[in-house]
DNA sequence: CGTGTGATTGTTGAT
DNA sequence: ATCAACAATCACACG
């Protein structure tokens, strides 16, 4: 029996807490090469974040309470400001999602690393 | 018709 | 330990 309660972590995480890095201020130097149509049957993706249940959940409320809204960036702003304001405890909620999530995904990932050393050390091979 | 981009933070993987 | 890139949300604009 286990009680998402009790996932309640003494730090949030490691980098929530965490000072700004010292001397590493560029963050996001984002190519985004999106492959359209290459698919890797490994490789687990990763899993949508604590932020991400967060974004899903007060996405649909702030569309209803501003429909007129495009959403994505100004939604995107709305929900880091809120989520830097949320309270411990209720970010905890979807910290919870995100624990499961990651636990899922770990067994995905070894999988994935064991069925790569299985016979797939040479994928440039089709 | 199809895909890339726009910002948010968290999370994981690799060096 | 620390960087770096990617994870989804929608709507529009360009080729």
């Amino acid at each position: 029996m286990k009680t998402r309660s009790q996932t309640v972590w003494p730090k949030p995480l490691r980098t929530l807490e965490l000072e700004p890095r010292p001397g590493s201020h560029k963050r996001r130097p984002r190519p985004r090469p999106k492959p359209a149509g290459k698919g890797d049957p490994r490789a687990p993706k990763k899993p949508p974040s604590a932020f991400f249940y967060f974004m899903d959940d007060f996405r649909k409320t702030y569309q209803q309470e501003n429909p007129s809204v495009k959403s994505l960036q100004e939604i995107g702003k709305a929900c880091g400001e809120k989520w830097n304001t949320m309270a411990f405890e209720e970010k905890v909620k979807y910290y919870d999602i995100a624990t499961e999530k990651r636990a899922e995904f770990e067994k995905a990932r070894i999988e994935y690393n064991k069925k790569k050393e299985s016979g797939e050390l040479s994928e440039e091979s089709n």
